[in-house]
DNA sequence: ATAAAGTGTACTTTTGTAGTACGGATTTGA
DNA sequence: TCAAATCCGTACTACAAAAGTACACTTTAT
């Protein structure tokens, strides 16, 4: 299975709890316990997005984090790349800065590209809006 | 990054190895020469593949392995079905028997597979033939 | 009957993720 | 100015999944 890493699961989950106050300012301890997510991860999860620039944090006593756009503007792919890295299914890629060992033998030399960025667009065109309103769990 | 496995990168290699050798029947050994992989971890992939009707098997000596379709027909989606299994991103989709374990707090129940869809057909769309023709390293 | 080839199972090694811990920096308010 | 609450950064450990390996079994042509 193609997997997306926990913490990409567990990232979606606390920008869902963070969309439904939108506006307010959330302690990552708060967060952990709404979402149920122990807290380190949590943690270590929010200062990601930080970097990426997804959310936005105040330090200090009543600090806290919160969303710098909205929902509908949050995409997939934002997320994925803020917390697991560039999209890419193959080392053997463009960004690579040379071809593989077995690069004389390869016929298929750094062409996963054309995959990649047909899945960088499919993610790009989910919001977090769009999972949130789809509602409840399929095998209900 | 959403990794693909190294397996199925190598069945690429592989497949490309035997389009190019159209209708010959192939011994796991020499397709390892060819393709300067590990001969065991060759026969691995080439077993899954057989299972998966992407290619066929002849046994006994003088035996080996063929292509079934043309690599044309050959789509990057059941390769990485046969790898890999499906094609899903997160635990929590519709195939699995129930919510997550955090179920009741997730404001996102199953929500991937919109997402989950939209990089399935983007991998049918890519077909073997198509990674072949796709000339020279990136970098070079 | 034997040698060459695929098949299946189980084991070991390696790698990467997830989780944990702790000390530091920043801001507010008394 | 001090203390408490909060974010920040790094390093370490434990676990799980992938990758690689080994070996015995089955099939088939000569």
């Amino acid at each position: 299975m193609i997997k997306l890493s926990k913490m990409t699961d567990y990232a979606v989950v606390i920008l869902a709890e963070m969309a439904t106050r939108d506006g307010q300012l959330l302690s990552a301890a708060g967060l952990a316990s709404h979402t149920r997510l122990p807290e380190p991860t949590v943690s270590k999860i929010l200062k990601l997005l930080t970097k990426n620039m997804i959310i936005s944090s105040k330090r200090g006593i009543n600090g806290g984090y919160s969303l710098v756009k909205a929902p509908a503007e949050i995409d997939m792919a934002s997320v994925i790349t803020a917390l697991d890295g560039p999209i890419a299914l193959a080392a053997c890629v463009e960004a690579s800065p040379e071809c593989c060992d077995y690069a004389d033998n390869c016929k298929i030399k750094g062409h996963w590209n054309p995959v990649n960025i047909a899945m960088q667009q499919a993610l790009e065109r989910v919001s977090l809006a769009q999972m949130i309103n789809n509602k409840g769990c399929p095998n209900e």
